[in-house]
DNA sequence: TGGTAATAGTTGAAAATGTAACTAACAAGG
DNA sequence: CCTTGTTAGTTACATTTTCAACTATTACCA
């Protein structure tokens, strides 16, 4: 195995954030995924509901950049399992606004006490100065 | 669509890092998928080959953390349009080293400098002392 | 030796995703 | 009104991914 160093695979941010997104996120998982056996779709959109409030599903594609394919479906899971419910627009009875049932604020409350402290475990090694540079520059590579 | 903010989402680095991940990546996939038809595990077995050198996929499994069966079906792939090939190892005739073809090389090349100039594009607004704090901080994320 | 465990890699079925085509409702200009 | 175009959301189908079981080979050790 000759190592040739003509371009680090290592050093290509593309390949390193898709290696940290990985790393992060498949320990956070076992918390929805154990706990109320949601995909990574439905705890997003469940997130997004929780976190900013009722909204149609076209609000939670723009927010989130998830495909509307995506969402209609994790939006169909997350109602079945009685997360959340829909209502028709009075005036515009082609969407629908979503909104969190009991259950579904329940697991958003469990589940965001759990982000945070994930969250804070995960930057555990790095200075509180740290952690903002890394996340404004992360903002502004995904372009929030 | 109250605002409630008790913690926000877009704080959250595992959701941040996909986030960016997924911005990054997607800009990138023309290059592979339209000039060589590959798929995002095939392009990145490539570019461990290519870019350490032969090994065998119990190694690029390692390297990569690429599900064992990601990369036989990438490694399959690869064979059949002939960008690679492989041999038994004569001592332990469970595994083969696997090596680029000259199709391979020629496409790791060129895609090699593609991502070089696309990594500099996507870090082009950041000091050259804030990309390397961010690579260095997804490195320990990433534990790489 | 021989028997059990471990490892490299493959395969098949089920689940998830992506793409495109679809339905239903609204909008706007003639 | 009515035609054409747009938007919200769903569905169908093809492609990928995941998970578990499988084969073949090597390692360990009594």
């Amino acid at each position: 195995m000759t190592e040739k160093h003509d371009f680090e695979l290592i050093l290509f941010l593309p390949y390193l954030l898709n290696q940290a997104a990985e790393e992060t996120s498949v320990a956070f998982q076992r918390h929805y995924k154990d706990r109320y056996s949601m995909l990574r779709t439905e705890w997003r959109v469940l997130f997004h509901l929780g976190n900013y409030g009722e909204m149609t599903a076209r609000e939670v594609c723009d927010r989130s950049k998830l495909h509307k394919t995506k969402v209609s479906r994790a939006v169909a899971g997350l109602e079945k399992r009685r997360f959340l419910t829909r209502e028709k627009l009075p005036h515009d009875r082609r969407s629908e606004v979503l909104k969190l049932s009991r259950a579904g604020n329940a697991a958003y409350q469990d589940l965001q006490e759990h982000a945070r402290s994930y969250d804070a475990e995960v930057t555990k090694d790095f200075t509180a100065e740290e952690v903002k540079a890394l996340k404004s520059a992360l903002r502004k590579l995904a372009k929030l």
